[in-house]
DNA sequence: GGAACTCGCCAC
DNA sequence: AAACGTGGCGAGTTCC
């Protein structure tokens, strides 16, 4: 498979692209080393001390006597061989090759103290060795100089290493604030962070030009996809965003449902996912299960009214709504899928609007996927050159930092803070649409800062732009 | 002692 | 018929 521009726009995309980002890397991020040391060593001390409270279980005394001097808790094929093995664990998943299975999900299906206990070592382990490590050891007189790369992803997209400043964790909130707080501004000055709203969806309607989906995105105040969707997925009328428990279907339905199915995913893999957002015990739900909704009934109950009482119904139920997604709802973006792959087969290639090709052998949701993940990236790629370009034009001294695929963060002097609010919103949102004008749906970008001489883990949402 | 592999897990 | 897209990287393991 390959990836090559095949417009001139294309090749001078990646070329001004590949100096900009060379510049960001120049300028650096500044670290909070004094944080990242503390931290490294407080976490030592963690993993020192769950290895502690780990020695008194049976299986690691199994475990230690049969490995003795190579015994490693980070070895995942001693612990798949103690468990499944000597101790006999029915495993309840297996790996890409056929081994057990030894992460997160297989370990917590055990439900034992000695895997909790694991899992919580592995967690600080991750951390440590993966984050704290690196970006120790990549620090320069206070700095860390990562590379942002264009040439290794298959759509075109971007990655970065030494560090991947790309996969710094924020999901977990413990995480997040153990790394994300040694990310600072240089003295006197904040970060500002800013990314598209939902320019995948965005990018995948300039191909395929689905009324309905175009009629989503343009009227945004008042039609809502993720809540139209959770009211077909959980039969409500209507959905409240005010009621918290109702707010929780919708972004469920929109983690479960709506984006892995644009990503190609079908509905058995989504009532699984749904079965753990919802947290439903057995197979069977009941009546005091799931997320309480209008008129304090849970989920489970209001389910079970319905007529959905077990998880084969539900996913029966799902299927259905998958059907009507695809050919009720989007009969127009259904068919675009067909024939771009149909084309596809056809012809060995497919195009991005950017201006470039991606050939050779991919299977039918790369051939739908790629087009619309590289054109979403090119979109903050030229917003980053063109910014870029302004703010040494105006002479400012605020930075380009780093990128991470949707998102743009720099390293803001707090007198420039306004104008770069407006650059943000003239290129983002305005100049971008005449530069590529098949744009045809709204742009929408959200703005986090944080304190001056703050940190990345405490930013605080200050603005949002559509046009 | 390094290359290539597996597995797991972090991000968008 | 098939079945979630893109990456980086650490630790362990196996092979040469």
């Amino acid at each position: 498979m390959q990836v090559v521009p095949y417009k001139k726009e294309g090749y001078q995309l990646l070329h001004d692209g590949a100096i900009c980002f060379s510049e960001m890397h120049q300028h650096g991020i500044h670290i909070d080393s004094k944080h990242l040391k503390g931290e490294y060593k407080r976490l030592k001390k963690e993993i020192s001390n769950l290895s502690k409270l780990l020695e008194s279980h049976e299986e690691v005394k199994i475990w230690k006597r049969k490995y003795k001097d190579n015994f490693s808790f980070e070895s995942d094929v001693q612990l798949s061989d103690i468990l499944f093995k000597e101790l006999h664990y029915e495993p309840t998943k297996f790996t890409k090759i056929g081994n057990p299975s030894v992460d997160k999900e297989a370990l917590s299906a055990l439900h034992s103290s000695f895997t909790d206990r694991l899992l919580k070592l592995r967690f600080y382990s991750k951390i440590q060795n993966t984050y704290l490590k690196s970006l120790i050891e990549e620090t320069c007189n206070g700095y860390i100089h990562p590379f942002l790369n264009l040439q290794t992803a298959r759509t075109y997209r971007s990655s970065g290493s030494f560090p991947n400043v790309q996969n710094q964790p924020i999901r977990d909130a413990e995480a997040g604030e153990i790394i994300r707080k040694a990310f600072i501004p240089r003295e006197g000055r904040l970060l500002v962070g800013v990314d598209y709203g939902g320019i995948e969806v965005k990018t995948a309607a300039l191909y395929h030009q689905d009324p309905t989906m175009l009629g989503y995105l343009r009227n945004p105040e008042e039609a809502d996809m993720h809540a139209d969707f959770a009211c077909l997925i959980f039969k409500l009328d209507d959905l409240d965003t005010n009621n918290s428990g109702e707010n929780k279907l919708r972004k469920a339905t929109k983690n479960s449902f709506t984006f892995p199915q644009f990503y190609g995913d079908y509905y058995k893999n989504n009532a699984t996912v749904f079965w753990e957002w919802l947290q439903f015990s057995g197979k069977k739900i009941k009546r005091n299960e799931g997320p309480v909704i209008r008129n304090d009934i849970t989920i489970g109950q209001h389910l079970i009214n319905k007529g959905i009482k077990n998880f084969d119904q539900f996913v029966k139920h799902i299927k259905k709504v998958e059907h009507d997604m695809w050919n009720k709802r989007f009969p127009v973006y259904s068919k675009w899928k067909d024939k771009h792959y149909k084309e596809y087969l056809k012809n060995r290639f497919v195009t991005i609007l950017s201006g470039f090709v991606c050939q050779g052998a991919m299977g039918k949701n790369d051939v739908i996927n790629y087009p619309i993940q590289g054109l979403a990236f090119h979109c903050l790629l030229w917003s980053c050159i063109r910014l870029n370009k302004l703010l040494k034009k105006y002479k400012m001294k605020t930075k380009l930092i780093f990128q991470i695929h949707d998102e743009i963060v720099a390293d803001v002097v707090p007198e420039e803070l306004d104008d770069y609010l407006e650059l943000l919103k003239q290129v983002m949102v305005e100049d971008l649409k005449t530069h590529w004008d098949f744009i045809n749906v709204p742009l929408e970008i959200e703005v986090k800062k944080s304190e001056v001489d703050g940190n990345w883990f405490n930013m605080e949402k200050t603005m949002t732009y559509i046009n």
